[in-house]
DNA sequence: CGCATAGTTCGTTCCTCATCGAAGCATTCT
DNA sequence: AGAATGCTTCGATGAGGAACGAACTATGCG
């Protein structure tokens, strides 16, 4: 026994509900000080503090620091798929949350993943820019097509710029368990339906509710 | 806060060393009874069985009685992908144990994944055959290409049949991070290595050591 | 039938760890 | 400088749960 990494160790940091909930609240992208994690908690604020550098200890977190404000974020990607693969299972074996409620089934349709746009509607775009041959999806990797650069300059999206993460990723999403669009290309898309107002963030959950005007132009740009 | 599935009390189950070890050893694919796991978990049988309880109780396990004997196994491939994406985080961030061995090794180039093969070798064969056009991959979902029926009936895989698990499915390989062939088809293959003695499984392991020839053989058949 | 094997249930012990209040640093504002 | 904010560290408390031995149930064997 005890020869793989050591998994125990990592899942026993999620399997507390104070945690668990804190880096739910980070599945929604944007790193958070540690009394905004302590109130999501429900904790005080020395717990939350105890449980964050837990956090940090096992490599979930990062932490950047500016000025007196100490921001926790998602440590990567593979660590916010770790936590989209638990939310699945409990998902489809937990005792079905009593009621599905409205907000349940907004997350569905769209909501924000770790940086980018997830559930129904992400699932769909995706589906339609390969059908479009803008994106070629080839397993986990998913690459521009010829038509991208020019498709995605039409709204205002620069697919050249070489940052260190990748444009484009595929995520797997416990809603619809089809792949979504994440990397860069993904978060720039995000940032677009914000920035355009087609959408906008419910408070305090990661639910992207978009309004009837922003959704029929988010399906003219990406589904038409 | 608390909105989604309840992430923490799955990842509480996988948090306990026992359970983990249980978990880990039953991604070896076979069901194996409340001894074998208690001593794989290195506690008592009371312990086990208690432990084996929770297990059931959170939806992980499935049971079969066979008179005296009670088979353990993995509820399904999603908790096995679970696990095998938390042991891609426990691998990446943990503190890197300290050696990593030779049979680290092993378990990198190929290994057992649930039913199916997995490690650099199942990463490799995957490839080839979407390559060949024997396997069309499109996203998580991989279809049978026009040569897929001949090409596995000439090695005794009847493609066919149609079970309710789906024929072809992307897995996440932890160690190589791309996919590799899950699915009825990927078990029917691992069988066939065994069969035909290609590789043996090592002994209370998830590793898959070929033999010179036999991964001779498993080259000419799958990589050729 | 009795005995052996496989497993669960019960009760107790023990230890870890989550929790919070109070106090201590650090940074910014005035 | 002094005060206010943001966060961490310390210490004490308490509850949950992991562990095992002993007793109990169930299946199989001679």
């Amino acid at each position: 026994m005890r020869e793989g990494p050591d998994i125990a160790r990592i899942a026993s940091l999620v399997g507390d509900p104070a945690r668990a909930n804190m880096l739910n609240a980070l599945m929604g992208g944007t790193a958070l000080t540690a009394s905004e994690l302590a109130l999501e908690a429900g904790v005080s604020l020395p717990t939350a503090s105890s449980h964050l550098s837990k956090l940090m200890e096992g490599g979930l977190l990062t932490l950047a620091s500016q000025g007196r404000h100490r921001y926790y974020g998602l440590a990567g990607p593979q660590v916010a798929g770790m936590i989209e693969a638990i939310t699945g299972v409990a998902a489809s074996v937990g005792p079905q949350r009593v009621r599905p409620g409205p907000r349940d089934g907004a997350m569905r349709v769209a909501r924000v993943c770790y940086d980018h746009l997830a559930g129904e509607q992400a699932v769909a775009m995706l589906d339609r820019l390969v059908e479009k041959e803008i994106l070629l999806r080839d397993d986990k990797e998913i690459r521009l097509g010829q038509l991208a650069a020019s498709h995605f300059a039409a709204i205002g999206i620069d697919v050249d710029a070489k940052p260190r993460r990748p444009v484009c990723r595929a995520c797997l999403d416990w809603s619809v368990r089809r792949s979504h669009l994440a990397g860069t290309l993904g978060a720039a898309i995000l940032d677009k339906i914000l920035l355009e107002k087609w959408a906008r963030r419910e408070k305090d959950s990661r639910a992207v509710i978009f309004s009837p005007p922003g959704k029929q132009a988010f399906e003219r740009v990406f589904l038409g």
